[in-house]
DNA sequence: TCTATGACTCCGG
DNA sequence: CCCGGAGCCATAG
């Protein structure tokens, strides 16, 4: 199913970081293009915030653009989120994806017009 | 309505 | 890639 242009900007977030698949990892701003606002990198930011405690949202999957792990600090311990998506294969070194070209997921490619 | 804020991104050096 | 500065956007108060 489509993601509703009717719901809130940072609900929609939420149900983008849900769809990423296991193993692989996107950015905020990718995020933020697919909802049609690709300089609302920050707001999605914001979204994971709120997701962040309430529901089930994988944002440890949510980087930025570069695949460091900004947003590490925001989980319980400094280390929850890496160990997180180390868990999933992906490999980090000093709060940036190794291999991030590989696990990246980009919701404009993947999902698109969503039939 | 206006101001402050932020888990960002782009640009130049 | 690292560093500093500016821009952009949605939300909260």
């Amino acid at each position: 199913m489509a993601i509703s242009q009717e719901t809130d900007f940072f609900k929609r977030a939420q149900e983008v970081a849900k769809k990423i698949p296991y193993g692989r990892v996107t950015s905020y701003g990718a995020i933020a293009k697919f909802l049609g606002a690709s300089r609302a990198a920050r707001t999605v930011g914001w979204a994971m915030n709120a997701s962040h405690g309430s529901n089930a949202i994988p944002a440890h999957r949510v980087v930025n653009q570069k695949g460091i792990l900004t947003g590490k600090h925001h989980f319980e311990g400094t280390r929850l989120m890496q160990q997180l998506l180390e868990n999933e294969g992906i490999k980090i070194k000093n709060n940036q994806i190794v291999n991030f070209d590989m696990v990246f997921w980009d919701p404009n490619i993947e999902l698109r017009v969503e039939k």
